[in-house]
DNA sequence: ATTATCTATAGATCTATAGATAATGC
DNA sequence: ATTATCTATAGATCTATAGATAATGC
C-alpha cells in the first residue's frame, strides 16, 4: 500500500483534484486563463500533460473547478453582510496577493469575447451587487450620504473594490488598500470629517 | 502613382502604422493580449502576418504602438483636471465601450507575471493618482467628507473609475457607469442628501 | 536605395485523442 | 472493473527569420 493509510481510492482522487485546482490557481495568477497551459499546470503537481486530462478532461473543465473554489473561498452567503466583515476581508485579501492576482487576471480577460468565465462574472456581480444592497441597507437604511440609496452605492462599494485590487497588485508599496477600503467605508457612514467644503 | 495623390512615401506609412495600430486596439478587446495574434491584427488590415511584421518586427513593438496611442487618447495632462471634465471622460467613454474593453483587458492581463504591459499600468497609475489628487484638492480644498484628505481619495476615484468599467462591460443593462460615477463625485462633494443614517 | 509585401519555413507551443500498462477494489 | 498514469502523436496555432519581387523616390 504505497500510500501508507486507510484512504480510499476516491478520497485520493478528491485530494488529487483539490491539489490540481490549487495549481491551476497558482498557474492563472502568473499567466491569465488564456497564457495558462495545461502542461504548465500538470508540471507543478508532478504529472504529465495527459496524466491531468485524466482528472480534467479540458482545459475549461479546470477552469470551472477554479470558479467553484472561488465561490467557496470568500463564500459571501446570499444572506446578510456586515459592512465590517467586507472590511475585514480586503484586510484579509491584502494577505493573500495570489490569490486577488488569480481573480483579478480572470476578471480583466473576461471582458473580451467568448471568454468561458465572462458569463461566472456577469452574474456574480449581480449577485454581489444585490447582497451589497441588503448589507448597506441593514447598515445605514434608506438614505446614505450624497443623496444615495443603498441600490445606488452597491456598484461603487464594488467597483472600489475591484478597482484597489489593480492599483494595489501592480504597486503594494504605494497603495494601502485596506486603508483605502475603510476610508470608503467612511464616506458611505458619513463617519467623523467634515461635510464638504466645511472646514479648510 | 496608383494612390492617385500626392501623400508621400513617409505619409502612407505613417497612415497605415495608425490603421494597424486601430486593429489591434480592436483585436486585443477581443481576445486580450496574449490571445491576440499577429496575424489576426494582419488579416484585419489586408496585410499577412510578415507584411505587417515590417511595421511592427514584434508583437511588443506593436503594443508599445497601442499603449502610446491611449495616453493621447484621454490624455490626462499632467496640469489640471477638472472633476467635472472627468465625469464628462467618463460618460464618453460610456460611448465607446471598445476602447474601454481593450484597456480594461490590459489592465487585468497587466498584473500577470512579466506582462510587457505592467510596468505602463504601474507607472501610470502613479501619475494618475498624483494628478487627481491635484484635481480633488483644487476642486475641495484639504478636507473632504469622511475626513479624507485628497491624497487619500485619489486612489478611490481611481480605483471608481476602474471598477465600474468591469461592472459595465460585463452587463451594460444593468449598471450605469456615467451615473455611478456621478454618485461617487456628489458623496466627494458633500452634495444634497443627508449626512448618514439622519433619514429614513 | 528604400519601402512595401509576399512565399516559404523553422522552431515552439498547445489542446486533445488513442491506446498501453500497472495498480486498486470489488 | 476501475482508476491513475504514461508514450506517441495528430492537428492547430504562433512568432519570427530568410530571402524574393515589385514599386517608389532620389
Amino acid at each position: 500500500m504505497p500510500y501508507g493509510d486507510a484512504m480510499s481510492t476516491r478520497a485520493r482522487s478528491e485530494e488529487r483534484r483539490a491539489e490540481i485546482v490549487r495549481a491551476a490557481l497558482e498557474v492563472i495568477a502568473e499567466r491569465g486563463y488564456r497564457g495558462a497551459s495545461m502542461a504548465a499546470v500538470a508540471e507543478r503537481v508532478g504529472l504529465t500533460q495527459q496524466g491531468l486530462l485524466h482528472y480534467f478532461p479540458t482545459k475549461d473543465a479546470l477552469l470551472v473547478a477554479v470558479l467553484k473554489e472561488r465561490d467557496q473561498w470568500d463564500a459571501v452567503p446570499d444572506s446578510p453582510w456586515r459592512i465590517d466583515l467586507l472590511a475585514a476581508l480586503v484586510e484579509y485579501n491584502g494577505m493573500r496577493p495570489g490569490i486577488v492576482q488569480t481573480f483579478s487576471a480572470l476578471l480583466g480577460e473576461s471582458v473580451t469575447e467568448d471568454h468561458p468565465a465572462r458569463e461566472y462574472f456577469t452574474e456574480r456581480y449581480q449577485r454581489v451587487r444585490a447582497t451589497m444592497t441588503g448589507a448597506l441597507r441593514t447598515e445605514y437604511g434608506e438614505r446614505l450620504p450624497g443623496g444615495l440609496t443603498p441600490e445606488r452605492a452597491a456598484p461603487l462599494l464594488v467597483a472600489v473594490m475591484d478597482g484597489l485590487q489593480y492599483q494595489w497588485l501592480l504597486d503594494p508599496e504605494s497603495v494601502d488598500m485596506p486603508g483605502a477600503f475603510r476610508d470608503f467605508v467612511g464616506l458611505l457612514g458619513g463617519a467623523a470629517g467634515d461635510a464638504a467644503g466645511a472646514g479648510h
